[in-house]
DNA sequence: CTTCTATAACCAAAATTTTCATGGTGTAAA
DNA sequence: TTTACACCATGAAAATTTTGGTTATAGAAG
């Protein structure tokens, strides 16, 4: 993922830098509005984060200029303004979201994810691993040309093993991603053995390869070998 | 890996502690600064997650402590203050990451995972000696090209030694990092044996060179010659 | 009411970790 | 040099942990 972050403030942009880098993105930085404007100009990101109050010049014209020309990168406005009429006005001028000084990184980092779901899933919305094809907007998934019908969950977790394909992934990780909070993570959840074997059986019924290994005492792991 | 968690509220460090336990690692606990400063002078941890409003003293204290020391565990501040001078006196006094509660634990284990890069590995996630790669995300080890399939322990005991490479690493070490405080030191730990033997078979078979080497009557070290 | 889905409970199977017994090796002192 | 002894290597078996598969039940969806 590949981001923009226009902010003047050193504190603010070192440490979104830091945590977006440490996340594994690409990022890139303008102090001012000449330059984010050039970068602008120049690249694609899938998101900008877009600070309001430059010292040369109007962050919102920044947002006007983007809207006026083809591109498509996402804006997300951060701002020490919270009154309800600049919120607005960013909302109108086309930013997808808007957040307030002071906010947290996990905050940021959940909105930026939001807004880049948004856009991509728009246009491209199949993941495709060897001969599984999976489109997670009308949550249809085929291997070859037979199309496997997959519950929810089981659903959900194939979209999860196939975004961390080649990774280890914890069986924590899965309950966190799948049941979120409501699920205590001291609980056994030997269900979830249930869900996989269930995925791996329609998966290997519809044709599939088996992906699928188990890294004993971690979790899973999708991948080629 | 080996961490340190020093939080006095119950439901939220049994909660930090099960799920890092759950991903693998060695996990101990303190609950006031009395007991995480002994801790910390007595042993080594990848990581120390220190939370600041400690009962019985100031949680920035053990940072200056730490860092007066020769240590180099990796620190990563929680806490609920979220003033950015608050984060930038942790900072300041050399913290890796500050993180405010309250937070997911996959954010908590993203912010550990990179602070323990960053340290061992040079933000790497390939650890490489000669003809031996470890990916410590995906857990995959190879010789050249054959994937060489390690356990557990086999794999930490590993990554231990060519974190240390080219050094002695002393049994007790060994014991600390890979059992942490379930192993009573007092008892004997033979079956390091069997695990380094097994480790030692396992890459052999893979085709490399014999590099690890015992040091009568201290540890062992993993080296070229 | 029926059918499908998600979770639970259980036991069997598999993999890993630890224990144990035995013999070999390095070191230092006699 | 020899000897005693602690240390290390190894193989196999026991103990433990984790996973796989089956079946059962509750609850939601149709």
């Amino acid at each position: 993922m590949k981001i923009l972050v226009i902010e003047d403030e050193p504190a603010l942009y070192e440490s979104i830098l830091d945590y977006f880098t440490g996340e594994g993105n690409i990022c890139e930085h303008a102090v001012n509005f000449a330059s984010a404007s050039e970068k602008i100009s120049l690249y694609n990101y899938d998101c900008i984060l877009l600070d309001l109050g430059l010292p040369d010049g109007e962050g919102l014209e920044l947002l006007t200029n983007l809207k006026n020309s083809k591109k498509k990168d996402g804006v997300l406005i951060i701002s020490a303004r919270h009154s309800l009429d600049d919120r607005l006005a960013g909302l109108d001028l086309g930013a997808d979201d808007y957040l307030v000084k002071p906010f947290h990184l996990s905050e940021l980092k959940a909105r930026v994810s939001a807004i880049v779901r948004r856009k991509n899933f728009d246009g491209n919305n199949i993941i495709t691993f060897n001969d599984i094809n999976v489109d997670v907007v009308a949550m249809k998934t085929t291997v070859g040309k037979t199309e496997v019908g997959l519950t929810k969950k089981e659903f959900d977790l194939l979209v999860y093993f196939l975004s961390n394909r080649n990774k280890v992934v914890t069986k924590n990780a899965m309950a966190e991603h799948l049941w979120g909070d409501e699920m205590d993570l001291s609980d056994d959840f030997d269900f979830i053995y249930t869900h996989v074997k269930n995925l791996k059986k329609k998966l290997s019924e519809g044709g599939a390869k088996d992906y699928l290994r188990s890294v004993y005492g971690i979790g899973y792991k999708f991948s080629d070998q």
